[in-house]
DNA sequence: AATGAATGAGAGTTCATTCAT
DNA sequence: AATGAATGAACTCTCATTCAT
């Protein structure tokens, strides 16, 4: 864990527009992913973190109020990266210049997040872990997923059905089957076989086409 | 919580063949589920678990060696449930005496699997939360599941793909796509709405459908 | 352990005079004196003096109302056994017919307690491992023996050192050197060496010898 | 107990060297003492050396990891003290310069072994108490004791036998003779009549003329 | 006489957090 | 900014003892 992680990396960034994180200060987010991702939050001891940091155990709380504050500064700036590609100010522009037809659109959606989800595992478990025990967690989620990304999400759909690329059912229904084919894949890829070799282009493939037959008019 | 949860009939059910449970000891199973399912096993204190119970925080310890041990009484039994539809002798003769076509095969086994979640909502729960936290967890469910499920279910897709009515593709990569649509109805359905209203019947329909458009040949 | 220890049949011989003892009496006192005498009595736990009785645990205090009481009931009737070569009415005639000579009253007496601590070796461990912590114990032991046995014990002494065979000092110096010396050969034996090859015979006579020289005038 | 205690400044000066206690660890390890050589080490109770110490209770498991780490922390350092006397380099040129004959060397040995025995007094009745319920005591103790102190001492055993001024008997055996007159001496000075009046001069003159009288030839 | 489920006090230990340095 | 000793509440678990059966 000597190399920076990659998630490390945007989190400093995202943190560095507003104030430095000083050099223990990374080393306790180091050490509180590891250890949130590895045990749970509430599994995990501060005590235990901060061994692994190298610093003393007071040093987490002159930086973070409380063991949560540590928790949600790790997972919440994730949440807006989350959402980052529905975050456009003009969605349906992007959607007619850069996707003529929904393999594309599928496509660039699944390939982006697969990179999301390799860079961000850790903070990702940790956020799904810890999701149903905290209510700020949640509503924060609420707020930003439900509001940005579905409405943008349901739009896409909409402009695809439109165009007769994707036959009529509920938008919810049509984004659920969806989500749930690439999140299965992102799971699988990540979590079920994280070692063992696997065609990543030919999976992709097989994951757009059965989405697409699914749900294209024959 | 004072009428009997279907879970707990199950799980007395599946203990009565060996010995009898006391009374309290039901009272603090049917505690434990309630409080591990909302705050995670980490988070419950067996004090708050005795307490809901209504018995000495002691009793708890001359059941259970261990708060462990209280958590894999719940969940263990509940797997060899969880494969129950599997765990058929002569598969491949149901497969086709019972189900002639793919659509009728999948409409079973989501409705089959829809009655299990709703019945053992809280505990597939905590046993999802709880999986990657223990070892002994994985490692039984990875025997039972591994060896057992993922063996017939490879068998039943090579069946239909053999009749002509599944494309041919890599049965991993078929039961993944599969498994996602059926989990991810799963989880929309009893995680995310709940309590909204929604037509079952339908959603089933939709979903079966899409799993078939999106693996049969056109 | 499944043959009848000697000291049993001497606390049940004891004990048999006033009230029979169950079965399940004498094997919670076969246990506890196993247990007692490995791991202390406040090391010990009631529940696993009933597991190794093969009894309830409530079975135990059907018999004796407290953990103490069991320990009393082991220990207490053993002080007794402890102090009987003295407690004869007429000591100083025993004294001239049997002993003519100093050697062989203190041969006697070794091998006396030699047989005693052999018989009764668990019983004595615990006894003086338990001596300090409980006022009862150190009480009845004050009254029988420094009572009865000193007493005794120093008109022995003045016995023979009226008859010229032990130089005069005072008769507790006396004691306390003639005591420890029998006492450290127990211990050794007992205690530090419980296995080796010794030739008690040899040791035994050893020690009279070194007493002998040590007390008589030259 | 507001005064420091003797073995305290030992104790503080063998640990000085590594490390520095806290004042609130020199007051656990005083309570400690107090406590355990009252009551056992079984017998005490953590919160109870806490309250004396007049630390919180968590203070004491900061600077030792068990309750057990806090028995072995005082007991296992007297260890080396007890057995100093014997840890001399050239033990056969010290016994020949200094100690022309038995009696002087007994004499030495008597009153040094006095002094250490009124200095570390309840820690050695905690040591004393421990060692049969410890298997690290015991094994540390054989360890030093058997290998340093048996063979120096044999050796100054065969050192008198061969000046004729100690009869020819086996060094264990003459080396029984002569612990148990002094252990006998010290269990009686501090354990059996700590209180009363006694001519500690006188008594250790019988004592050192007893096992004079009783191993050298006449 | 015997059981063993139940108890509740208290055991040893961990923990997030505070604070003087 | 950083330390680490100190805290005391809370934790899991053990224990001697009780009591209905």
């Amino acid at each position: 864990m000597s190399e920076i992680e990659p998630w490390l990396t945007e989190l400093l960034r995202l943190n560095d527009e507003e104030e430095k994180m000083t050099d223990k200060q990374i080393k306790i987010v180091q050490a509180a992913v590891e250890i949130f991702s590895e045990k749970g939050f509430a599994g995990s001891s501060t005590s235990e973190i901060a061994q692994k940091a190298g610093v003393a155990e007071g040093t987490i709380f002159r930086h973070y109020k409380t063991k949560k504050e540590l928790l949600l500064s790790i997972v919440a700036p994730m949440m807006s990266k989350l959402i980052a590609p529905f975050a456009v100010k003009d969605f349906t522009k992007v959607l007619e210049a850069d996707y003529p037809d929904v393999e594309q659109f599928l496509r660039a959606i699944t390939i982006n997040r697969l990179e999301f989800a390799r860079k961000h595992f850790p903070i990702i478990k940790i956020f799904m872990h810890e999701i149903p025990f905290h209510n700020e967690l949640r509503e924060q989620f609420k707020e930003t997923v439900a509001v940005l990304v579905l409405e943008k999400a349901y739009k896409a759909i909409r402009h695809f059905q439109k165009q007769g690329q994707l036959i009529e059912l509920p938008e919810p229904t049509a984004m659920r089957l969806i989500v749930s084919t690439i999140m299965g894949f992102l799971i699988t890829r990540f979590l079920l076989v994280p070692d063992s070799e696997w065609d990543e282009e030919e999976e992709i493939d097989y994951t757009i086409k059965f989405i697409l037959y699914g749900l294209s008019p024959r």
